[in-house]
DNA sequence: TTGCACATACGATAAAAATCGTAGCACCTT
DNA sequence: AAGGTGCTACGATTTTTATCGTATGTGCAA
């Protein structure tokens, strides 16, 4: 029975992901330094907390470990976009009534997106439109 | 102490409030039987489930009620695209390095949005290319 | 008026997610 | 060789989220 099905990230678990898609194979005190580093004080977590969710990860198939001269390096076990991918049809299926379209326009409604984001998401849906035909 | 602040709804309450927009104010037994008809036998939930969950939300000030000849009814506290907007946001932060812009180029990479929604994405774009100048 | 049929309130429990404490091992430094 | 430093393993606990059982109330139909 080959367990292919890897299942979505918790928050905690994406924050790691977030971590190592950055720089990986990397060792859990760099996924741990590099999450305190983007917390507020009060709220920074232990170093054994990273390491045991990240063994827990393992367990479920969202990361990868190799062992080189008694370092321990994870990996994530799937790529960023087919993460990415994954998370974004979850929350399309909560809260837009499973559209893609409507989070679009809802992402783009922040006002968040620079001018040159805007131009080059044009010219990504033109690529599409392409395709298409 | 004005308690204004309203926590981002977790999964199990995005799916209530997903039910309630679309058609408000409503009762409990609404939201429920339209909950279940959408999921598979297997995990449906019971009423008093969905009953409790609401009552909570309330508390947190995500649902407000009003009893309208022994009737309870409820709404959603926040509009739908406000709410929309705050958990895109955290998704972005938490799987996207904060970025609106690379969610946005991941959900139509999904390739399910149909060649009028890609137009009228654009249109969007354009109008907000408008405003800011 | 008895007793369903349905509703709410609320405590309890279950399940899932997140955090931590402690033990134990290896290597370095003195 | 003794102690310090830094690592992993792993059980336990805490916190949050989700689900449910039971008690109780109210109107309506037989």
């Amino acid at each position: 029975m080959n367990e292919q099905q890897i299942p979505t990230p918790t928050d905690a678990e994406l924050e790691i992901l977030q971590a190592l898609w950055a720089k990986y194979p990397e060792s859990v005190r760099y996924v741990n330094d590099l999450i305190n580093s983007r917390r507020n004080p009060e709220q920074q977590v232990g170093y054994t907390t990273t390491l045991k969710q990240m063994q827990v990860m393992m367990e479920k198939g969202l990361l990868t470990r190799e062992i080189i001269e008694r370092n321990h390096l994870y990996s994530p076990a799937q790529e960023q976009k087919e993460t990415q991918a994954q998370v974004v049809q979850e929350l399309a299926d909560l809260a837009f009534e499973g559209s893609a379209y409507s989070l679009v326009l809802r992402a783009l409604g922040s006002g968040q997106t620079t001018p040159e984001e805007l131009a080059k998401i044009k010219a990504f849906i033109q690529e599409i439109e392409q395709q298409k035909q």
